[in-house]
DNA sequence: AACCTCTTACATACCATTGGTATGTATAGG
DNA sequence: CCTATACATACCAATGGTATGTAAGAGGTT
Protein backbone atom coordinates (compact mmCIF):
# COMPACT_ATOMS: atom_id res chain seq x y z
CA UNK A 1 0.00 0.00 0.00
CA UNK A 2 1.22 3.47 -0.72
CA UNK A 3 1.11 6.23 0.70
CA UNK A 4 -2.18 7.17 2.63
CA UNK A 5 -3.55 10.57 2.89
CA UNK A 6 -4.91 10.31 6.14
CA UNK A 7 -1.99 8.78 8.12
CA UNK A 8 -4.20 8.72 11.36
CA UNK A 9 -6.20 6.01 9.82
CA UNK A 10 -3.12 4.12 9.75
CA UNK A 11 -2.17 4.70 13.10
CA UNK A 12 -5.44 3.83 14.20
CA UNK A 13 -5.74 0.34 12.20
CA UNK A 14 -2.07 -0.76 13.49
CA UNK A 15 -3.43 0.31 17.24
CA UNK A 16 -6.47 -1.85 16.75
CA UNK A 17 -4.92 -4.78 15.35
CA UNK A 18 -2.40 -4.53 17.94
CA UNK A 19 -4.73 -4.29 20.56
CA UNK A 20 -6.87 -7.48 19.46
CA UNK A 21 -4.09 -9.60 19.09
CA UNK A 22 -2.21 -8.49 22.44
CA UNK A 23 -5.32 -9.51 24.18
CA UNK A 24 -5.85 -12.86 21.80
CA UNK A 25 -2.35 -13.84 22.22
CA UNK A 26 -0.66 -11.63 24.53
CA UNK A 27 2.13 -9.36 24.40
CA UNK A 28 4.73 -11.39 24.78
CA UNK A 29 3.52 -13.87 22.03
CA UNK A 30 2.52 -11.23 19.54
CA UNK A 31 5.15 -10.32 17.23
CA UNK A 32 6.15 -7.32 14.99
CA UNK A 33 5.34 -9.87 12.02
CA UNK A 34 1.95 -10.87 13.71
CA UNK A 35 0.88 -7.41 13.39
CA UNK A 36 1.67 -7.06 10.13
CA UNK A 37 0.39 -10.18 8.56
CA UNK A 38 -2.61 -9.32 10.59
CA UNK A 39 -2.59 -5.96 9.25
CA UNK A 40 -2.26 -7.65 5.50
CA UNK A 41 -1.61 -4.41 3.65
CA UNK A 42 1.07 -2.77 5.39
CA UNK A 43 4.90 -3.53 6.30
CA UNK A 44 7.17 -3.20 9.32
CA UNK A 45 8.45 -0.32 8.04
CA UNK A 46 4.68 1.54 8.52
CA UNK A 47 4.94 0.09 11.77
CA UNK A 48 7.93 1.55 13.16
CA UNK A 49 7.07 4.78 11.76
CA UNK A 50 4.14 5.55 13.85
CA UNK A 51 5.75 3.50 16.50
CA UNK A 52 9.13 3.91 17.76
CA UNK A 53 8.92 0.26 19.26
CA UNK A 54 6.64 -2.64 20.56
CA UNK A 55 6.49 -1.18 23.82
CA UNK A 56 5.48 2.51 22.84
CA UNK A 57 2.40 0.48 20.53
CA UNK A 58 1.47 -1.34 24.00
CA UNK A 59 1.37 1.90 26.00
CA UNK A 60 -0.89 3.34 22.98
CA UNK A 61 -2.97 0.31 23.44
CA UNK A 62 -3.16 1.11 26.84
CA UNK A 63 -3.86 4.84 26.79
CA UNK A 64 -6.61 4.54 24.38
CA UNK A 65 -8.36 1.76 26.76
CA UNK A 66 -7.82 4.50 29.67
CA UNK A 67 -9.18 7.43 27.88
CA UNK A 68 -12.53 5.43 27.15
CA UNK A 69 -13.29 4.45 30.89
CA UNK A 70 -12.86 8.31 31.48
CA UNK A 71 -15.95 9.44 29.47
CA UNK A 72 -18.21 7.07 31.93
CA UNK A 73 -17.54 8.66 34.62
CA UNK A 74 -18.10 11.88 33.65
CA UNK A 75 -21.37 11.34 32.83
CA UNK A 76 -22.88 9.92 35.69
CA UNK A 77 -20.53 13.03 37.76
CA UNK A 78 -22.53 15.55 36.61
CA UNK A 79 -25.95 14.34 37.44
CA UNK A 80 -27.67 16.80 40.22
CA UNK A 81 -30.46 15.03 41.54
CA UNK A 82 -28.35 12.70 43.27
CA UNK A 83 -26.94 12.25 46.74
CA UNK A 84 -23.44 11.41 47.35
CA UNK A 85 -24.32 7.77 48.47
CA UNK A 86 -26.67 7.56 45.26
CA UNK A 87 -23.86 8.69 42.59
CA UNK A 88 -21.56 6.02 44.10
CA UNK A 89 -23.88 3.23 43.76
CA UNK A 90 -25.23 4.49 40.21
CA UNK A 91 -21.73 4.41 39.14
CA UNK A 92 -20.78 1.49 41.09
CA UNK A 93 -23.83 -0.37 39.22
CA UNK A 94 -23.99 1.16 36.04
CA UNK A 95 -20.38 0.75 35.32
CA UNK A 96 -19.21 -1.97 36.88
CA UNK A 97 -15.49 -3.08 36.48
CA UNK A 98 -15.10 -1.26 33.29
CA UNK A 99 -15.90 0.16 29.57
CA UNK A 100 -13.92 -2.55 28.08
CA UNK A 101 -13.36 -5.19 31.17
CA UNK A 102 -16.33 -6.93 29.61
CA UNK A 103 -14.77 -7.53 26.10
CA UNK A 104 -11.36 -8.77 27.72
CA UNK A 105 -13.26 -11.02 29.57
CA UNK A 106 -14.70 -13.13 26.37
CA UNK A 107 -11.69 -13.02 24.38
CA UNK A 108 -8.72 -13.99 26.79
CA UNK A 109 -9.06 -16.91 28.66
CA UNK A 110 -7.31 -15.10 31.94
CA UNK A 111 -5.29 -11.96 32.69
CA UNK A 112 -2.50 -14.02 34.20
CA UNK A 113 -1.65 -15.67 31.00
CA UNK A 114 -1.22 -12.08 29.67
CA UNK A 115 1.24 -10.38 32.56
CA UNK A 116 1.78 -7.32 30.60
CA UNK A 117 -2.31 -5.96 30.25
CA UNK A 118 -2.25 -7.75 33.85
CA UNK A 119 0.46 -4.99 35.18
CA UNK A 120 -1.26 -2.34 33.29
CA UNK A 121 -4.64 -2.95 34.57
CA UNK A 122 -3.59 -2.86 38.02
CA UNK A 123 -1.11 -0.03 37.55
CA UNK A 124 -4.27 2.24 35.99
CA UNK A 125 -5.93 1.70 39.55
CA UNK A 126 -2.67 2.58 41.33
CA UNK A 127 -2.15 5.65 39.25
CA UNK A 128 -5.73 6.53 40.50
CA UNK A 129 -7.40 8.06 37.93
CA UNK A 130 -10.56 6.25 38.77
CA UNK A 131 -9.92 7.34 42.69
CA UNK A 132 -9.57 11.00 41.84
CA UNK A 133 -12.91 10.56 39.92
CA UNK A 134 -14.61 8.69 42.81
CA UNK A 135 -13.46 11.35 46.46
CA UNK A 136 -15.35 14.03 45.61
CA UNK A 137 -18.32 11.96 44.90
CA UNK A 138 -17.86 10.59 48.32
CA UNK A 139 -17.06 13.85 49.43
CA UNK A 140 -20.27 15.28 48.49
CA UNK A 141 -21.77 12.19 50.10
CA UNK A 142 -19.81 13.37 53.76
CA UNK A 143 -21.42 16.82 53.21
CA UNK A 144 -24.83 16.05 52.23
CA UNK A 145 -24.71 13.44 55.12
CA UNK A 146 -25.48 10.46 52.42
CA UNK A 147 -21.94 8.72 53.85
CA UNK A 148 -19.95 8.90 57.44
CA UNK A 149 -16.46 8.56 57.03
CA UNK A 150 -13.28 10.77 58.02
CA UNK A 151 -11.03 9.53 54.85
CA UNK A 152 -12.43 9.44 51.82
CA UNK A 153 -9.79 8.86 50.07
CA UNK A 154 -8.90 5.63 51.69
CA UNK A 155 -12.31 4.57 51.68
CA UNK A 156 -12.68 5.24 48.33
CA UNK A 157 -9.25 2.96 47.51
CA UNK A 158 -10.88 0.01 49.89
CA UNK A 159 -13.78 0.40 47.74
CA UNK A 160 -12.35 0.25 44.22
CA UNK A 161 -9.74 -2.43 45.35
CA UNK A 162 -12.93 -4.48 46.72
CA UNK A 163 -14.39 -3.96 43.52
CA UNK A 164 -12.23 -4.20 40.73
CA UNK A 165 -9.48 -6.29 41.96
CA UNK A 166 -11.50 -8.64 44.87
CA UNK A 167 -14.31 -9.01 42.50
CA UNK A 168 -12.91 -8.69 39.29
CA UNK A 169 -13.35 -11.75 37.28
CA UNK A 170 -10.24 -10.51 35.57
CA UNK A 171 -8.35 -10.59 38.72
CA UNK A 172 -8.98 -12.53 41.64
CA UNK A 173 -12.91 -12.94 40.78
CA UNK A 174 -13.38 -16.43 39.60
CA UNK A 175 -16.83 -18.12 40.86
CA UNK A 176 -19.45 -16.95 39.93
CA UNK A 177 -21.75 -18.21 41.87
CA UNK A 178 -19.78 -16.44 44.53
CA UNK A 179 -20.55 -13.15 43.61
CA UNK A 180 -24.21 -12.86 45.68
CA UNK A 181 -22.12 -13.45 49.09
CA UNK A 182 -19.48 -11.38 47.94
CA UNK A 183 -21.50 -8.73 47.28
CA UNK A 184 -23.32 -9.17 50.42
CA UNK A 185 -19.93 -9.34 52.16
CA UNK A 186 -18.88 -5.61 50.74
CA UNK A 187 -22.25 -3.72 51.41
CA UNK A 188 -21.37 -5.25 55.32
CA UNK A 189 -18.43 -3.73 54.99
CA UNK A 190 -19.41 -0.38 54.08
CA UNK A 191 -22.72 -0.70 56.39
CA UNK A 192 -20.78 1.18 59.12
CA UNK A 193 -20.29 4.13 56.48
CA UNK A 194 -23.80 4.34 55.38
CA UNK A 195 -22.87 3.14 51.87
CA UNK A 196 -25.18 0.55 50.75
CA UNK A 197 -23.24 -0.59 47.07
CA UNK A 198 -25.10 -3.51 45.51
CA UNK A 199 -28.57 -3.79 45.30
CA UNK A 200 -30.14 -7.05 44.28
CA UNK A 201 -30.48 -6.14 40.09
CA UNK A 202 -26.89 -4.96 40.18
CA UNK A 203 -25.95 -8.38 41.86
CA UNK A 204 -28.26 -10.07 38.73
CA UNK A 205 -26.09 -7.98 36.39
CA UNK A 206 -22.77 -8.84 38.00
CA UNK A 207 -23.96 -12.90 37.81
CA UNK A 208 -23.75 -12.80 33.91
CA UNK A 209 -19.84 -12.43 33.66
CA UNK A 210 -19.38 -16.33 33.52
CA UNK A 211 -16.16 -17.39 32.99
CA UNK B 1 33.59 -26.26 35.06
CA UNK B 2 33.17 -30.00 34.42
CA UNK B 3 30.86 -32.41 35.50
CA UNK B 4 29.73 -31.37 39.32
CA UNK B 5 29.44 -34.10 41.81
CA UNK B 6 26.34 -32.92 43.18
CA UNK B 7 23.95 -31.57 40.37
CA UNK B 8 21.76 -30.31 42.92
CA UNK B 9 23.92 -27.63 43.70
CA UNK B 10 24.57 -26.69 40.29
CA UNK B 11 20.49 -26.77 39.65
CA UNK B 12 20.13 -24.45 43.06
CA UNK B 13 22.85 -22.17 41.64
CA UNK B 14 20.87 -21.66 38.35
CA UNK B 15 17.80 -21.08 40.45
CA UNK B 16 19.42 -18.59 42.69
CA UNK B 17 21.36 -16.99 40.16
CA UNK B 18 17.78 -16.64 37.74
CA UNK B 19 15.75 -15.41 40.85
CA UNK B 20 18.11 -12.40 41.75
CA UNK B 21 18.28 -11.42 37.65
CA UNK B 22 14.55 -11.96 37.30
CA UNK B 23 14.03 -9.73 40.06
CA UNK B 24 16.59 -7.15 39.59
CA UNK B 25 15.86 -6.80 35.90
CA UNK B 26 12.73 -8.19 35.44
CA UNK B 27 12.16 -11.29 33.41
CA UNK B 28 11.73 -10.30 30.16
CA UNK B 29 14.89 -7.91 30.24
CA UNK B 30 17.29 -10.88 31.39
CA UNK B 31 18.16 -13.33 28.80
CA UNK B 32 19.65 -16.85 29.56
CA UNK B 33 23.12 -15.32 28.67
CA UNK B 34 22.25 -13.18 31.50
CA UNK B 35 22.62 -15.79 33.70
CA UNK B 36 25.32 -17.88 32.23
CA UNK B 37 27.60 -14.45 32.16
CA UNK B 38 26.53 -13.96 36.20
CA UNK B 39 26.95 -17.94 36.69
CA UNK B 40 30.98 -17.15 35.37
CA UNK B 41 31.32 -20.86 35.21
CA UNK B 42 28.29 -22.22 33.27
CA UNK B 43 26.98 -22.41 29.57
CA UNK B 44 23.77 -22.44 28.20
CA UNK B 45 24.09 -26.09 28.25
CA UNK B 46 24.06 -26.82 31.52
CA UNK B 47 21.30 -24.47 32.10
CA UNK B 48 19.68 -26.22 29.50
CA UNK B 49 20.26 -29.32 31.10
CA UNK B 50 18.79 -28.92 34.30
CA UNK B 51 15.88 -26.65 33.02
CA UNK B 52 13.65 -27.06 29.65
CA UNK B 53 12.77 -23.19 28.75
CA UNK B 54 13.61 -20.10 30.37
CA UNK B 55 9.79 -20.16 31.73
CA UNK B 56 10.75 -23.76 33.27
CA UNK B 57 13.28 -21.55 35.21
CA UNK B 58 10.61 -18.84 36.06
CA UNK B 59 8.05 -21.47 37.44
CA UNK B 60 10.79 -22.76 39.65
CA UNK B 61 11.59 -19.52 41.05
CA UNK B 62 8.04 -18.98 41.69
CA UNK B 63 7.55 -22.40 43.60
CA UNK B 64 10.50 -22.03 45.65
CA UNK B 65 9.43 -18.86 46.76
CA UNK B 66 5.96 -19.99 47.48
CA UNK B 67 7.45 -22.57 49.47
CA UNK B 68 9.28 -20.61 51.81
CA UNK B 69 6.33 -18.76 52.59
CA UNK B 70 4.48 -22.20 53.61
CA UNK B 71 6.46 -22.48 56.57
CA UNK B 72 6.06 -19.56 58.04
CA UNK B 73 2.32 -20.03 58.46
CA UNK B 74 2.16 -23.65 59.82
CA UNK B 75 3.96 -22.33 62.90
CA UNK B 76 1.29 -19.92 64.06
CA UNK B 77 -1.17 -22.84 63.27
CA UNK B 78 -0.16 -24.76 65.67
CA UNK B 79 0.08 -22.66 68.77
CA UNK B 80 -2.67 -23.95 71.11
CA UNK B 81 -3.12 -21.41 73.74
CA UNK B 82 -4.21 -18.32 71.15
CA UNK B 83 -7.93 -18.24 70.66
CA UNK B 84 -9.27 -17.90 66.56
CA UNK B 85 -8.92 -13.81 66.88
CA UNK B 86 -5.90 -13.65 68.38
CA UNK B 87 -4.33 -15.97 65.69
CA UNK B 88 -5.24 -14.13 62.76
CA UNK B 89 -3.95 -10.75 64.38
CA UNK B 90 -0.46 -12.94 65.49
CA UNK B 91 -0.37 -14.04 61.52
CA UNK B 92 -0.82 -10.64 60.20
CA UNK B 93 1.49 -9.20 62.90
CA UNK B 94 4.42 -11.49 62.50
CA UNK B 95 4.11 -11.82 58.86
CA UNK B 96 2.93 -9.07 57.07
CA UNK B 97 2.75 -9.51 53.37
CA UNK B 98 5.31 -12.63 53.65
CA UNK B 99 9.26 -13.59 53.40
CA UNK B 100 10.55 -12.33 50.35
CA UNK B 101 8.35 -9.51 49.81
CA UNK B 102 11.12 -7.46 52.43
CA UNK B 103 13.49 -8.93 50.05
CA UNK B 104 11.94 -7.59 46.48
CA UNK B 105 11.08 -4.24 48.14
CA UNK B 106 14.57 -2.85 48.59
CA UNK B 107 15.79 -4.68 45.06
CA UNK B 108 13.31 -3.86 42.26
CA UNK B 109 12.13 -0.33 41.47
CA UNK B 110 8.31 -1.48 41.72
CA UNK B 111 6.42 -4.30 40.26
CA UNK B 112 4.45 -3.12 37.52
CA UNK B 113 8.07 -2.88 35.54
CA UNK B 114 8.11 -6.51 36.11
CA UNK B 115 5.00 -8.12 34.87
CA UNK B 116 6.30 -11.25 35.20
CA UNK B 117 6.49 -11.49 38.81
CA UNK B 118 3.32 -9.43 39.30
CA UNK B 119 1.28 -11.91 37.78
CA UNK B 120 3.45 -14.42 39.80
CA UNK B 121 2.46 -13.23 42.87
CA UNK B 122 -1.04 -12.11 42.27
CA UNK B 123 -2.20 -15.68 40.89
CA UNK B 124 -0.32 -17.19 44.02
CA UNK B 125 -3.04 -15.28 46.15
CA UNK B 126 -5.99 -16.28 43.58
CA UNK B 127 -4.33 -19.85 43.76
CA UNK B 128 -5.40 -19.20 47.71
CA UNK B 129 -3.14 -21.40 49.46
CA UNK B 130 -3.09 -18.30 51.80
CA UNK B 131 -6.61 -18.61 51.62
CA UNK B 132 -6.53 -22.17 53.24
CA UNK B 133 -4.37 -21.75 55.77
CA UNK B 134 -6.23 -18.63 56.87
CA UNK B 135 -9.91 -20.26 57.22
CA UNK B 136 -9.33 -22.63 59.56
CA UNK B 137 -8.17 -20.44 62.05
CA UNK B 138 -11.16 -17.58 60.88
CA UNK B 139 -13.59 -20.93 61.64
CA UNK B 140 -11.71 -21.51 64.50
CA UNK B 141 -12.45 -17.74 65.64
CA UNK B 142 -15.82 -18.03 65.02
CA UNK B 143 -16.47 -21.42 67.28
CA UNK B 144 -14.51 -20.16 70.49
CA UNK B 145 -16.85 -16.42 69.82
CA UNK B 146 -13.89 -14.59 68.80
CA UNK B 147 -14.94 -13.73 65.36
CA UNK B 148 -18.41 -13.14 64.43
CA UNK B 149 -19.05 -14.32 60.72
CA UNK B 150 -21.55 -16.66 58.22
CA UNK B 151 -18.44 -16.26 55.70
CA UNK B 152 -15.50 -17.50 56.85
CA UNK B 153 -14.41 -17.82 52.92
CA UNK B 154 -15.04 -14.88 51.96
CA UNK B 155 -13.68 -12.46 54.74
CA UNK B 156 -10.69 -14.43 54.33
CA UNK B 157 -10.05 -13.25 51.06
CA UNK B 158 -11.36 -9.73 51.68
CA UNK B 159 -8.83 -9.47 54.28
CA UNK B 160 -6.26 -11.06 51.77
CA UNK B 161 -6.85 -8.25 49.46
CA UNK B 162 -6.98 -5.83 51.78
CA UNK B 163 -3.43 -6.78 52.96
CA UNK B 164 -1.68 -8.28 50.52
CA UNK B 165 -2.83 -5.73 47.63
CA UNK B 166 -4.09 -2.55 49.14
CA UNK B 167 -1.52 -2.66 51.73
CA UNK B 168 1.75 -3.61 50.00
CA UNK B 169 3.72 -1.51 48.53
CA UNK B 170 4.93 -4.01 45.98
CA UNK B 171 1.68 -3.35 44.60
CA UNK B 172 -0.95 -0.65 45.13
CA UNK B 173 0.47 0.29 48.65
CA UNK B 174 2.59 3.44 47.94
CA UNK B 175 2.68 6.01 50.49
CA UNK B 176 4.18 4.95 53.75
CA UNK B 177 2.77 7.87 55.77
CA UNK B 178 -0.60 6.61 54.81
CA UNK B 179 -0.46 3.22 56.57
CA UNK B 180 -1.63 4.28 60.11
CA UNK B 181 -4.63 5.39 58.17
CA UNK B 182 -5.21 2.60 56.15
CA UNK B 183 -4.55 0.46 58.88
CA UNK B 184 -7.40 2.25 60.86
CA UNK B 185 -9.93 1.89 57.81
CA UNK B 186 -9.12 -1.81 58.21
CA UNK B 187 -9.56 -2.08 61.85
CA UNK B 188 -12.98 -0.31 61.48
CA UNK B 189 -14.03 -2.06 58.23
CA UNK B 190 -13.42 -5.49 59.97
CA UNK B 191 -14.50 -4.08 63.48
CA UNK B 192 -18.35 -5.53 62.78
CA UNK B 193 -16.45 -9.24 62.72
CA UNK B 194 -14.89 -8.20 65.97
CA UNK B 195 -11.66 -8.53 64.43
CA UNK B 196 -8.42 -6.02 65.35
CA UNK B 197 -5.82 -6.67 62.89
CA UNK B 198 -3.52 -3.91 63.57
CA UNK B 199 -2.24 -2.61 67.11
CA UNK B 200 -0.17 0.02 67.27
CA UNK B 201 3.06 -1.89 67.38
CA UNK B 202 2.47 -3.12 63.98
CA UNK B 203 1.70 0.04 62.29
CA UNK B 204 5.01 0.82 63.52
CA UNK B 205 6.84 -1.83 62.04
CA UNK B 206 4.57 -1.40 58.90
CA UNK B 207 6.03 2.12 58.76
CA UNK B 208 9.56 0.61 57.98
CA UNK B 209 8.77 -0.50 54.75
CA UNK B 210 9.70 2.70 53.33
CA UNK B 211 10.05 2.99 49.64
C1' DA C 1 -0.90 24.12 -16.05
C1' DA C 2 3.76 22.65 -15.74
C1' DC C 3 7.75 22.23 -13.07
C1' DC C 4 10.40 21.94 -8.95
C1' DT C 5 11.13 20.85 -4.00
C1' DC C 6 10.63 19.23 0.41
C1' DT C 7 8.29 16.59 3.70
C1' DT C 8 6.51 12.28 4.96
C1' DA C 9 4.31 7.73 4.69
C1' DC C 10 5.63 3.99 3.80
C1' DA C 11 8.71 -0.48 1.75
C1' DT C 12 12.98 -3.26 1.64
C1' DA C 13 17.12 -5.02 3.20
C1' DC C 14 19.79 -5.92 6.81
C1' DC C 15 21.60 -6.71 11.76
C1' DA C 16 22.48 -8.34 16.54
C1' DT C 17 20.33 -10.77 20.03
C1' DT C 18 17.46 -14.15 21.75
C1' DG C 19 15.40 -18.71 23.19
C1' DG C 20 16.13 -23.15 21.98
C1' DT C 21 18.34 -27.53 19.96
C1' DA C 22 21.56 -30.96 18.24
C1' DT C 23 25.61 -32.81 19.05
C1' DG C 24 29.87 -33.64 21.24
C1' DT C 25 32.71 -34.85 25.45
C1' DA C 26 34.37 -36.07 29.76
C1' DT C 27 33.58 -37.73 34.35
C1' DA C 28 31.37 -40.29 38.17
C1' DG C 29 29.54 -44.61 39.60
C1' DG C 30 28.69 -49.35 39.07
C1' DC D 1 35.33 -50.97 31.16
C1' DC D 2 30.67 -49.26 30.33
C1' DT D 3 26.86 -46.52 30.72
C1' DA D 4 24.31 -42.68 32.28
C1' DT D 5 24.64 -38.03 32.97
C1' DA D 6 26.49 -33.30 33.74
C1' DC D 7 27.91 -30.39 31.24
C1' DA D 8 30.25 -27.59 26.74
C1' DT D 9 30.09 -26.16 21.85
C1' DA D 10 28.14 -25.11 17.63
C1' DC D 11 24.37 -23.95 15.34
C1' DC D 12 19.43 -22.30 14.02
C1' DA D 13 15.16 -19.68 13.16
C1' DA D 14 12.66 -15.95 14.87
C1' DT D 15 12.53 -11.55 16.88
C1' DG D 16 12.83 -6.41 17.80
C1' DG D 17 14.94 -2.83 15.75
C1' DT D 18 17.54 0.14 12.21
C1' DA D 19 19.39 2.09 7.96
C1' DT D 20 18.29 3.12 3.69
C1' DG D 21 15.50 3.63 -0.28
C1' DT D 22 11.27 5.40 -2.74
C1' DA D 23 7.36 7.59 -4.22
C1' DA D 24 3.21 10.22 -3.33
C1' DG D 25 1.37 14.52 -2.10
C1' DA D 26 1.33 19.56 -0.67
C1' DG D 27 2.97 24.00 -1.67
C1' DG D 28 5.44 27.45 -4.01
C1' DT D 29 7.22 29.61 -8.41
C1' DT D 30 6.84 30.71 -13.13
Amino acid sequence: MSRNKYPEQTFERILGVSAKLFIEKGYENTSIQDIVTELGDLSKGAIYHHFKSKEDIFDAVARSMNSNNQQLFTEIYEEQKLNGAEKLQKIVCQNIFSDNTENIIGITPNLFDNPKFLAMYLKQIKEGEMTSYLVPIIEEGVKDGSIVTDNPLELTEVIIVLINVWLNPLILGDNPRKIPTQCKIVNELLSSYKIKLFDDETINKLLQYKK
